[in-house]
RNA sequence: AGUCCCGUAGCUCAGUUGGUUAGAGCACCACACUGAUAAUGUGGGGGUCAGCGGUUCAAAUCCGCUCGGGACUACCA
């Protein structure tokens, strides 16, 4: 016969490993989706990782947020496929790669380079680079319990998805959604490319950063004004970098600007200066006005002024100045003040210092007045060669110093030293000097210079490189993203977003503000853009498929532009991993093809893609959309815009199988501006669709300080020795149940263990209590065979409405993507309901004489209980609920496999989810419960006050009751109650029989509304008249009182009666129920109290010897006066309770054999026990 | 710099229309219970609900300001 597995002790990490055995075993996950074919599907993106990183704690979050629902869609019935991939592309594994290699971008492809790497070469190491930690991605998936089908996932350099990556951007082309434009963008030196929004949106990228900043004064050359001294415009830039290249000035048109007499502060020289009126006191202390000229030296402090002349910005408007720093002489119009309307006076002078090259503002508002522009710096981050003087500038230098590495700076501060202790410029240079402070020492030499100053703001910074951006004029292919935008939005309101917040918020706000997607990358390793162009830019053609490509080759072979096909051996329409492993659509081989039109040869641009289209592309691209699978993502739009036949159903069979939009996608908070985004204007962009409907985007994992957690600090937490440690359920359980999963979560490994003593202890106990049971009395559920709910008593009963209304609300809560919260109801009905309320009262019908109807349901109600909870948990805790259900089911698997019942599936993650019975579910019968459960928990805490344990049985509770109802709630739970607290009777009395102190609570809700301003006359009015209320309230219904000269009338519902206290009794109350103890013990009582000690002291006993549970005993007990009555007068009851066949009372107990015991503060003896037969 | 979110016990969190003495779990102390017990029960200590001001008969809850934390936005010269 089968039996129950029996345990001696939970070990979460060996349950881990034996499930993890039998999903291999049994190709569980392979059967959870193989078995819901021809059901709905239910459609899941798996965000693609980059594995050339570890995973860490915060991935285990992330992914377990995301298994949580796929398997419990699962459960439901759905076909939840989920698609492992792998993001391969993109600046960080070629970062790795050139540091791995001890190289830089300028080495890569460059023949006069001494580090020349070919591209060829270089791309092998990134794609083999980008694989580096699979294996660590593997097992931290399996280990974890996500289950994702990692045996065929799409990797975003396969030439199958590159295509799919080329169809949509050439549907994008031939939408007039593409073009090339030239415009001031992050660039970021370091990494050699520019820098799209997104990218410069990641979290850290804007730093504080001190710079030296300078106000310089531009000499006039045109001035209008009558003055008496050469006269400067004062301007403010926090780059001195880019003042050689300066063509311009911006003024407000309307700001008020003044012209100022007086002296530079470092020369001593008389002059005027012009500056926004309201900025005057910052830069000429009020207190100086009344200064004297006269009395001014060179060299002092305070410094006289004058204001001399006033003028609107308008008025400044045209006025020409003499070139700053005249390394270069830009062609055409330069060096005029202009009127920009993003001037303000919240900073500087009033007056800003416009590099068109160098800032969006600048270049276009340059562009507007047809001001020149100049590039003095390369894309290196280095100036050119003709800036430099040979004192303080050497051209060719870093403009930053963040570019130059430890071993540079010190060369080259070697050579500034030589240089200015020379010249005499610097007695003794003791570090480098940036170049912002050469310029600024250089101004300030010539007389150019007005003040300068550090200061603290926030700047961009590479996300990668960790250097700070440049603004540069790049040449790049853009996205018109712009043109969806208001689709966009529109879309973005049909997804719902968990938390909503993120949506409206952070992506809605986000959506509002969007500009063009800057695309290209000049980088090495990434999906080329396939435009190719001809020289004059005449003719262009965009690729959208192998097949074009192959084609256009072959017109460019025949017409002499190329000499042979690098994609001869491609045959279209094949889809083989063969044939499109006979060609690579990576650098360098992309650009080699020259392609011909109109006679014109054209060349590819040169560029990469952002990698962000990689992984924004992927709903159709691991598909290989529209080449292969056409109908997965045709149908799904057909169906999410209307235009199908067969809406989508619920767990309905026959529906259209597609696989777009997904049901559900789950990422950190910070993909907002990445995947999330990308995603949705991909399909926006291409097909009028939303790509997801359900979005949680999750936030971050933190230490347990609270501090992010990085390696470099030591904090960050290795999920492997997590997992190991205490089992991939009870981590998964803690970040569940802990905060919701958009809160930061506080990491402490402490909450695990926590979790894993109370749930999983308290779930492990309850089932090895039911295996105990059951195998001693050979139960075996039957499917066919269950006693009715409406036969079980009123405990069973109840946990079973308890049970169902937890089926309800954990089914919505997953429903919502709640998870938290469905994990906390799950928590508080295993140990508050079922093991501490429901199991601790039954014991006694598990343990208790012959298989009965009243037993066999208590089996039953348990074992549902248990399945219930293990499939509800699944999703959270994949290996223990499996655990549980195999338990629970495998002894009648066979049975259930013949008999075709709910239970003949081997594991958890393959059965349907039960679902709520509401007749089951009883409201009264809980609050009945929670009443039993309130007035148990009173009487224990009187027992405490009066401390009498809970062995010594009591004779009566009296309970006063007000209302019927009450009365017969309690009186249906009466004996769980007298059962729990080792009571004989409850009495329920009223006045008529007991004398009653009663409280009165007035009900501010109802009251509030009443009397209004008057509320504090009428609390102090009842607090004095309580008991003259009470009374009319009883009797009439009602009590009229005037206050501040109004008629008040307190009705039934104003107030609240509350029986208090019963003089003469022990008593406790709480909320509206009151309960009083009769705490005398009488001769039988004692009696009683003693046998249920000796029970306790032969139970011990009989634990510590061993003994079996079923196990019959002889007891001796040494004679005592006290004793030898209780025990005579308790006989049955005692011998019952221990399994006692056979118990004698002797004068003289051998020492040797017996122990001694204390049966209460007075009486010891001596107890031996042996077993029988 | 601006916008938004948050601030409740030592820790983790509940506390949706404003309503009487602000709750739970963990941790700590004491006592008890235990033939499922790495559990449990009862009691205790622990809170100016970040601070200040306002609205109101009544504020953890609504409003304003300040402080602290976080996220987002930003070419801010």
């Amino acid at each position: 016969m089968s039996k129950y597995p029996e345990y001696k002790q939970l070990n979460l990490p060996q349950i881990s490993a034996d499930m993890l055995r039998f999903w291999e075993e049994q190709k569980t996950f392979e059967k959870s989706v193989t078995s819901r074919e021809g059901k709905t599907p239910w459609v899941f993106y798996e965000g693609p990782p980059s594995a050339n990183g570890l995973p860490g704690i915060h991935h285990v979050m992330a992914r377990a947020i995301k298994d949580i629902f796929c398997r419990f869609k699962t459960l439901q019935g759905y076909q939840v496929k989920r698609k492992a991939g792998w993001d391969t592309h993109g600046l960080p594994i070629e970062l790795a790669v050139e540091k791995g290699l001890g190289i830089t971008k300028e080495d890569i492809g460059n023949k006069n380079s001494p580090k020349y790497l070919s591209v060829e070469d270089y791309n092998k190491a990134c794609r083999k680079e980008v694989m580096k930690y699979t294996d660590k991605w593997e097992e931290v998936t399996k280990k974890m319990g996500y289950w994702v089908d990692m045996t065929d996932p799409y990797i975003t350099y396969d030439n199958k998805y590159i295509e799919s990556v080329w169809w949509l951007l050439n549907n994008l082309y031939k939408k007039e959604l593409l073009y090339k434009g030239f415009t001031i963008q992050p660039y970021s030196p370091a990494a050699g490319t520019g820098l799209s929004s997104h990218e410069l949106n990641q979290p850290g990228c804007y730093r504080d950063v001190k710079d030296r900043t300078a106000t310089v004064q531009f000499k006039i050359q045109n001035s209008k004004f009558k003055i008496n001294s050469d006269l400067y415009i004062l301007a403010w830039t926090t780059t001195p970098w880019t003042l050689p290249s300066n063509t311009a000035l911006a003024v407000g048109k309307d700001i008020d600007y003044v012209l100022v007499e007086s002296f530079n502060p470092f020369s001593g020289k008389l002059q005027t200066t012009i500056l926004a009126k309201e900025l005057l006191n910052k830069y000429f202390s009020e207190k100086n006005a009344e200064l004297k000229f006269e009395d001014y030296k060179a060299g002092d402090k305070n410094i006289p002024f004058k204001i001399v002349g006033q003028a609107k910005g308008s008025e400044l408007a045209g006025i020409t100045y003499e070139q700053l720093l005249p390394f270069v002489k830009p062609e055409g119009d330069a060096f005029k003040v202009v009127v920009g309307d993003f001037v303000t006076t919240t900073d500087g002078t009033g007056i800003v210092h416009i590099a068109p090259s160098f800032g969006a503002d600048d270049f276009q508002v340059a562009r507007k007045n047809n001001i020149s522009s100049l590039t003095l710096v390369d894309k290196r981050g280095k100036f050119l060669p003709q800036v430099q003087d040979g004192v303080f500038l050497y051209g060719e230098e870093f403009v930053k110093e963040a570019y130059l590495s430890d071993e540079e700076k010190k060369t080259e501060f070697e050579k500034q030293k030589k240089i200015l202790e020379a010249a005499g410029k610097i007695k003794e240079l003791k570090a480098y000097l940036s170049v912002d402070e050469r310029i600024v020492l250089k101004l300030q030499e010539e007389g150019k210079l007005f003040k300068k100053e550090t200061y603290e703001h926030s700047y961009p910074h590479c996300w990668r490189t960790d250097k700070p951006v440049l603004y540069y004029p790049l040449d790049s292919w853009f996205i018109k993203s712009t043109a969806a935008k208001d689709r966009m939005i529109e879309l973005n309101k049909t997804i719902n977003w968990k938390p909503e917040s993120t949506g409206t918020g952070r992506f809605g706000n986000w959506l509002e503000n969007l500009n063009d997607w800057n695309l290209s990358r000049s980088r090495f390793w990434g999906i080329p853009i396939p435009i190719w162009t001809s020289e004059d830019r005449s003719e262009q053609i965009c690729i959208g498929s192998v097949e074009d490509l192959q084609k256009e080759i072959a017109n460019a072979v025949a017409k002499g532009a190329m000499k042979e096909n690098p994609l001869k051996d491609f045959k279209s329409g094949n889809n083989s991993e063969e044939n499109y492993n006979t060609f690579d659509l990576h650098k360098p081989y992309a650009d080699n093809i020259v392609l011909e039109k109109n006679g014109k040869k054209l060349f590819r641009e040169p560029d990469l893609i952002d990698v962000w289209f990689d992984s924004g592309a992927m709903p159709y691209a691991q598909l290989h959309y529209p080449f292969e699978n056409r109908s997965l993502i045709d149908n799904g739009l057909s169906l999410s815009q209307g235009r199908g036949s067969a809406a989508k159903g619920s767990e309905g069979e026959g529906a259209a199988v597609a696989a777009f939009p997904a049901d559900f996608i789950a990422e950190g908070v910070d993909q907002t501006r990445g995947w999330f985004f990308t995603l949705h204007a991909i399909a926006t962009m291409n097909f009028d669709s939303v790509a997801y409907k359900n979005v949680v985007s999750n936030g971050l994992v933190l230490d347990k300080n609270g501090n992010k957690m990085s390696k470099r600090l030591g904090n960050a937490v290795d999920p492997f020795i997590t997992i190991d440690k205490y089992g991939a359920d009870a981590t998964r359980w803690y970040m569940i149940a802990n905060a919701a999963p958009w809160d930061n979560l506080k990491f402490d490994v402490d909450g695990i263990s926590e979790v894993q003593r109370q749930l999983f202890g308290t779930l492990y106990n309850t089932y090895g209590f039911y295996a105990l049971y059951a195998n001693v009395d050979n139960f075996l559920i039957d499917e066919k065979d269950i006693v009715p709910v409406k036969d079980r008593q009123e405990l069973d009963r109840w946990i079973l409405s308890k049970l169902h209304s937890l089926i309800k609300d954990v089914t919505e809560l997953y429903e919502t993507f709640e998870p938290h919260r469905a994990a906390r109801l799950i928590e508080e009905f295993v140990d508050e309901h079922l093991s501490n309320w429901y199991v601790r009262l039954s014991r006694r019908r598990f343990w208790k004489g012959e298989m009965s109807t009243d037993k066999k349901a208590a089996y039953e109600t348990l074992h549902e209980c248990l399945l219930v909870v293990a499939q509800l948990m699944s999703p959270i805790a994949p290996f223990f609920g499996d655990w549980m259900y195999q338990n629970l089911t495998s002894p009648i698997r066979e049975k259930a496999i013949a008999n075709k019942t709910p239970l003949q599936y081997e594991s958890v993650h393959l059965t349907q989810l039960v679902k709520a019975e509401t007749n089951i579910i009883d409201v009264n019968l809980e609050q009945r419960m929670a009443l039993a459960q309130k007035i148990s928990s009173m009487i224990l805490s009187i027992r405490k006050k009066e401390n009498l344990r809970v062995r010594q049985p009591l004779q009566k509770i009296q309970i006063p009751v007000l209302d019927k109802e009450t009365q017969a709630k309690i009186e249906a739970v009466k004996d769980l109650i007298l059962a729990e607290v080792n009571v004989k009777e409850i009495e329920f009395v009223d006045e008529s029989k007991t004398q009653i102190v009663k409280n009165l609570k007035l009900n501010f809700k109802t009251l509030g509304k009443k009397c209004g301003a008057n509320m504090k006359a009428v609390q102090a009015y009842g607090g004095e008249n309580g008991t003259k209320i009470i009374h009319d309230i009883e009797s009439t219904g009602k009590h009229i009182l005037n206050v501040n000269g109004a008629e008040v009338i307190l009705e039934t519902e104003d107030v609240e009666i509350i029986p208090v206290d019963i003089p003469g009794w022990k008593v406790a109350n709480s909320g509206p129920i009151t309960v009083a103890l009769d705490v005398t013990i009488s001769d039988v009582l004692k009696q009683e109290g003693l046998a249920r000690e000796i029970v306790n002291r032969i139970q011990n006993l009989r634990k510590d010897k061993g003994l079996d549970v079923t196990d019959r005993i002889l007891v001796k007990i040494q004679e005592n006066a006290v004793l030898n009555t209780a025990i005579n007068n308790n006989l049955n009851y005692i011998c019952s309770e221990t399994l006692t066949g056979d118990l004698q009372l002797v004068q003289n107990l051998n020492n040797a054999t017996a122990t001694a015991v204390e049966v209460d503060e007075t009486i010891s003896t001596l107890i031996s026990i042996e077993k029988l037969n």
